[in-house]
RNA sequence: UGGGGUAUCGCCAAGUUGGUAAGGCAACGGGUUUUGAUCCCGUCAUUCGUAGGUUCGAGUCCUGCUACCCCAGCCA
């Protein structure tokens, strides 16, 4: 991967002052610990890219860690799918992908060890009472009658628990910190729960199984990780993460940062709202390229590199903040306007015959894949009598800004030859169903010679072999949602009202050149004068498809 | 009317002992161009939420105020 100087931020500045006053013994390590309850979208690139970026120029090391504590809301399909997105964006876990559960027998030891200390207690009461019972903002909480309960009892409560005495719900194990503590995570929080559920890595092992607030301190004490960086919301947790680890024997003093999540506009970033676009089918799966998640976007065309850089170029701070989509499509321009091989493809096509063509010649012209860069070569690309170009590259009258075909006048095809329009075809209702023209064969490679005062080309217009060509679909997108802010609703309506019923438009007639027949899934292109666009995995030898990754940047006069 | 945070250009974001506002995106001019793309060149915060104070000097220190975000799951 190449090394781009990772631009510092507090986080860095924090680890370097670490590492000056020799803590941890100058080791720096990281993790990326999800929940598998969802796919990962752009959000968890920035943590991703954060935290491995992080073990990467600092010669440390930084774990892939499940957070898995919920077995009712987690599935082996998500553990799969974010192994696959952490590796597609070209990061490499240190040793193998862990797993809170690993630590289950552990982190119940310590649990213990709480008890014993006097520190935790059983609660037998209902949700709803120890609710109520936790009091609120400006009211200090009541304290539970099981509260002063000897550790012998508790232990023996605990115990009970584990071996699914207690139904669902029955007792919970309560650390036993302050009830008048304005932070409400110190008011006592659970522990551990009951919860008969089978677990996706243990099984029907347990009937008990620990909370994030207990769990999360002690796996990255046991792994040694130095630095546990998470998003701002967990600011109120540090206390409680911090008494954990003081009050446990873990061996270990990792220290917690929390750093503002990532907001696209014009999108949606919670795992909540993308299941629901899910799994009721306002898009087409987790990984529609309409979807902010890695996999959409990576079947939208996006390459691990241009996320990346977008990351970098978002930088890592703790004011909240909503970055503008236009930053992402500059990141992808960016990369794909380097790499990618160019093409023809005609999206709406509209039949260009050459009167002075003789039927049947076919010629082969040679354009360069890449105009900037010689060294990927040339392509052949075939000529006929009859071609595609858009619809949109021809007027039957406009003014001098509008550069390209209009009736009487000239263009160049691009790499080709330079015609002039001289006569339109009309259907019943007077839509151009089809225009003639006549080439000067004088003109491939250079401009034209005598050029009666006709003043300069209007301009270049890409086309594709009508009889060569190869037909293809062609998908096109906008932002899934209207407003910049979908989340935010009226009384009584959802951010779903907000989704963009013109969000894709399949084209199916379109046409490309016939270079690219067999092109494989995930190949990116640059469509000369059109965008960036890459092979569908529905793609076949017999049908091509592409999804449209971005347009090019576009800045012509709006009164042309 | 509790606690925890954040406020620097339209959007991100540097600014670390106070010394006189980086960069990216966007936008806008101009040049090159067989992609209205790319590339190049130039413009774009006398001002750092706000009101005061300290100082020769403050985005950086002090005080007050305002706005916004997070917290009362046996979710993470």
């Amino acid at each position: 991967m190449s090394e781009t100087k990772a631009p510092s931020n507090f986080i860095r500045q924090i680890i370097d002052r670490d590492l000056a006053e020799g803590k941890n013994d100058g080791q720096v390590v990281t993790r990326f610990p999800p929940e598998p309850n969802g796919y990962l979208h752009i959000g968890h690139a920035k943590s991703i890219c954060l935290n491995f970026g992080i073990a990467e120029s600092y010669q440390g090391a930084c774990h892939l860690r499940f957070d898995d504590t919920n077995p009712e809301k987690e599935e082996d399909e998500y553990i799969q799918s974010i192994k696959q997105d952490v590796e597609w964006l070209g990061f490499e876990w240190a040793g193998e992908v862990r797993f809170a559960s690993n630590y289950f027998d552990r982190l119940y030891e310590l649990a213990v060890q709480l008890i014993r200390k006097g520190l935790a207690y059983v609660d037998l009461s209902s949700a709803e009472q120890i609710r109520e019972m936790r009091g609120w903002a400006q009211q200090a909480g009541t304290p539970s009658e099981y509260r002063e309960q000897s550790p012998e009892e508790a232990l023996a409560q605990f115990e009970k628990m584990k071996n699914g005495e207690f139904p669902d719900g029955g007792a919970v194990l309560r650390a036993k910190i302050d009830l008048a503590s304005p932070n409400m995570n110190l008011r006592d929080p659970v522990l551990y729960r009951v919860r008969r559920a089978t677990h996706h890595q243990t099984g029907d092992k347990w009937v008990i199984y620990p909370m994030y607030d207990f769990t999360h301190p002690l796996s990255d004490a046991i792994e040694g990780i130095t630095h546990s960086l998470c998003t701002l919301e967990f600011e109120d947790h540090r206390p409680f993460y911090d008494w954990v680890v003081a009050n446990t024997d873990v061996g270990a003093e990792p220290r917690q940062y929390e750093f503002a999540r990532l907001n696209l506009n014009y999108t949606v970033t919670s795992k909540r709202k993308l299941k629901q676009l899910v799994d009721e089918k306002h898009v087409d799966g987790w990984d529609d390229p309409r979807m902010p998640t890695i996999s959409g976007m990576r079947r939208r065309g996006y390459t691990p590199a241009s996320l990346r850089s977008f990351c970098e170029s978002v930088g890592v701070s703790r004011a909240d903040s909503v970055v503008d989509m236009g930053m992402l499509e500059a990141a992808i321009r960016d990369d794909l306007n380097q790499h990618a091989p160019r093409a023809m493809c005609v999206i709406r096509p509209l039949k260009l015959v050459i009167d002075n063509w003789e039927e049947g010649k076919e010629e082969s012209l040679t354009a360069p894949v890449h105009p900037q860069n010689e060294a990927m070569g040339t392509r052949q690309v075939p000529m006929t009598r009859e071609v595609y170009i858009d619809q949109d590259d021809f007027r039957e009258e406009a003014n001098k800004k509008f550069k390209r075909l209009v009736l009487g006048d000239r263009v160049r095809l691009r790499y080709g030859y330079v015609v002039r329009a001289t006569d339109v075809v009309k259907d019943d209702q007077g839509n151009v169903i089809e225009v003639r023209c006549s080439y000067d064969p004088e003109t491939l490679g250079k401009n034209p010679e005598n050029d009666e005062g006709q003043g300069k080309l209007r301009g270049v217009i890409h086309w594709v072999s009508a009889s060569k060509g190869l037909p293809c679909e062609v998908r096109l997108y906008d932002r899934l949602f209207t407003v910049a802010n979908p989340a935010k609703v009226e009384e009584g309506q959802t951010f779903l009202e907000n989704i963009n019923p013109e969000s894709l438009k399949v084209v199916s007639d379109c046409w490309v050149e016939p270079g690219l027949r067999g092109a494989l899934a995930e190949t990116r292109y640059q469509f000369e004068r059109e965008g960036y666009f890459c092979v569908d995995q529905e793609s076949t030898d017999e049908r091509l498809v592409f999804n449209q990754t971005v347009g090019l940047r576009e800045s012509w006069p709006k009164d042309s």
